[in-house]
DNA sequence: TGCCTGCCGCCTGTAGTGAG
DNA sequence: CTCACTACAGGCGGCAGGCA
């Protein structure tokens, strides 16, 4: 008899990844050597640790592949779930890397293990709210020079692609705030914050006026943050699950991305740029293998396990599901938190 | 009035079952 | 063996009531 589990981020990453590469059930030894895999690791190996049986990865392909279905999502990209209502196909033909300090022990010679992926946000020029990047679908030149790319936000259709201007609309995600951290906002910070008004709630950029801190309880940070929006300058106490703070700075990210693939103006070789204030960083990469012409949803690559879904939001939050932009639920911006269910 | 706590309902993830 | 579906448990947020 084998009790009920629940898989960590970590494990979900792992098997979405198999789940992307095979698109399809995976077979008896597959499962059976990932199952080994994962009781491998220190979350199942440990002592009073409970190993995952063959049974559960089995039964939790299986779900998320109905679920899937059911849903009419794609495959996920890199542990990340691509735009409800993307049909179209994926090829690995553009990812972001970041250039941070080679500190990463990549794993088996996986991508997405190490530091040099990276997830985005972008600010959607609708209505200047921030969204993550789920995929990126093409690239181009403006008529200034400026990157911009087209992306879909995560959780979003592709009818509802927008195109973003690298450098003064792309950035590194911001991260949800565990409990502990709560002590790490201060006056005068940057954050993220989720903003609730009846017609929409979204993400906004804003400043911390002041921090009213409360002893904390079996729920977590009680503390509150006076915030003020940067878009409309409206003020407004928050508790800590509505901020995000931004990540360190001084990254520089590289989004590769397949000429073959890309729009005929864009076919320039690694071309830098900066941008605020991560210096998001497009370039060409390799050419496509899969020879396909017409315009395609490349997913990123991201790292499953490196921010706030997995790591942050491991402890806190669910898994979120795609929510018309119209809509502006708080899943519209999922990976960061789930307000309002 | 604000804080704390418990209840309730919803949602999600995992397990079980039957059909093909 | 996979797929489709259902059952169930647990987490979370909203809300109301009690209390200082």
């Amino acid at each position: 008899m084998t009790g009920r589990i629940r898989f960590t981020h970590a494990e979900v990453a792992k098997m979405l990844e198999v789940l992307r590469d095979l698109n399809a059930m995976p077979k008896r030894p597959i499962i059976q050597g990932l199952t080994d895999d994962l009781n491998a690791s220190p979350d199942r190996s440990g002592d009073g640790q409970v190993p995952v049986q063959y049974s559960q990865v089995h039964t939790w392909f299986q779900n998320r592949r109905y679920t899937q279905k059911r849903r009419g999502e794609r495959p996920p990209a890199q542990g990340k779930m691509l735009p409800t209502g993307a049909e179209a196909q994926h090829p690995a033909s553009y990812r972001v890397q970041s250039s941070c300090p080679s500190n990463s022990e990549s794993q088996s010679g996986n991508a997405s293990s190490d530091c040099g992926l990276v997830q985005l946000e972008a600010k959607s020029p609708t209505n200047g709210a921030w969204f993550d990047v789920a995929a990126i679908l093409s690239y181009r030149f403006s008529e200034t020079g400026d990157q911009e790319i087209q992306v879909w936000f995560s959780g979003f259709g592709a009818e509802e692609e927008e195109w973003i201007n690298v450098c003064k609309s792309v950035r590194l995600r911001s991260l949800p705030c565990i409990d502990t951290e709560c002590v790490g906002v201060l006056p005068g910070d940057l954050i993220l914050c989720y903003q609730v008004r009846k017609e929409q709630a979204l993400y906004f950029d804003a400043h911390v006026l002041e921090v009213e801190r409360r002893t904390h309880d079996l729920r977590g940070c009680r503390c509150s943050f006076l915030v003020r929006y940067d878009h409309d300058h409206s003020e407004e106490m928050v508790p800590l699950r509505k901020v995000c703070r931004r990540p360190s700075a001084d990254v520089k990210i590289d989004i590769v991305i397949d000429d073959s693939l890309a729009e005929p103006k864009a076919q320039k070789s690694h071309k830098r740029m900066d941008t605020n204030p991560d210096e998001v960083t497009v370039v060409p990469g390799p050419p496509n293998q899969g020879g396909r012409s017409d315009k395609l949803a490349a997913p990123l690559l991201i790292t499953p396990d490196s921010t706030h879904r997995d790591s942050v939001a491991d402890e806190q939050m669910g898994d979120i599901e795609a929510a018309p932009k119209g809509e502006a639920t708080s899943k519209a911006h999922g990976d960061k938190m789930n307000v309002g269910a």
